[in-house]
DNA sequence: ATAAAATGATCTATGTATAGCTCATATAGA
DNA sequence: TCTATATGAGCTATACATAGATCATTTTAT
């Protein structure tokens, strides 16, 4: 079976995203963070890459702290080598969880701006 | 000016991949996180999704906690709307990175595995 | 010193996440 | 009630991230 895969096109635009500090660094203190775990545990990048089911490679953008990279493959290595996310174990973690759908359910459906400036001119 | 995109290949095959409940919740979490915080500072999708960068289908998968966003648009989102990582703020968070990153200097930069069995056959 | 193993870096093919629409529905405010 | 608007959902084209390989280099343990 043959599948039409290519065909010819235009010339391709890169687009470029910017990045906060603050994105920056928590991205990298986390990828810190696991390879320090993973050093502590005396596990090889092969072997959390094996575990994770990802690529030698993608682990070891994480732990450079590629910002790029999907954050399920980074929350799940992070989960293998015991790096706590939230500073909160398994427990804790799900309590936060269905506290924050039930605050999400007091809240209203949508958020709506005024639709004019207020009357001030009279 | 024409450039070559496609050719004629085989039929793709998907790749599916698994979690684990720690790190489905822990991006559900951040998700709801985010949606409250936006609700909060009474901010519209597209409204964050401009001052992210990326578009209002983005934000919405984020919110919903999509374990295949790149963290990078994650991160950036949870800044805009407020919701902290790590429970630090900017200063504490870059100290914890330099912290991290001399914590690594001291570790053996190469994980070793024990080459054989101990000797135990005399 | 030597060898085996771990890591770093780069390349290609391809599966897929994303932007940018459109349309339908829900909803807050007047 | 009425209406503007916010949200949800689905579509397509394409830019790009990933897997998987190879090769070079570094590093640990013997």
């Amino acid at each position: 079976m043959v599948y039409i895969r290519y065909i010819l096109g235009t010339m391709p635009k890169s687009i470029t995203r910017t990045y906060s500090r603050y994105s920056l660094d928590a991205t990298a203190l986390l990828g810190g963070l696991i390879r320090t775990a993973r050093k502590e545990r005396k596990l090889t990048t092969q072997e959390v890459a094996d575990r994770a089911g990802i690529s030698r490679g993608l682990l070891q953008r994480i732990e450079k702290g590629d910002l790029k990279c999907e954050i399920g493959a980074v929350f799940e290595v992070a989960t293998i080598v015991g790096v706590k996310l939230f500073e909160a174990d398994e427990t804790t973690l799900s309590r936060h969880l269905s506290q924050t759908r039930d605050k999400l359910k007091l809240l209203p459906k949508s958020v709506r701006k005024k639709s004019r400036a207020v009357r001030d001119d009279f």
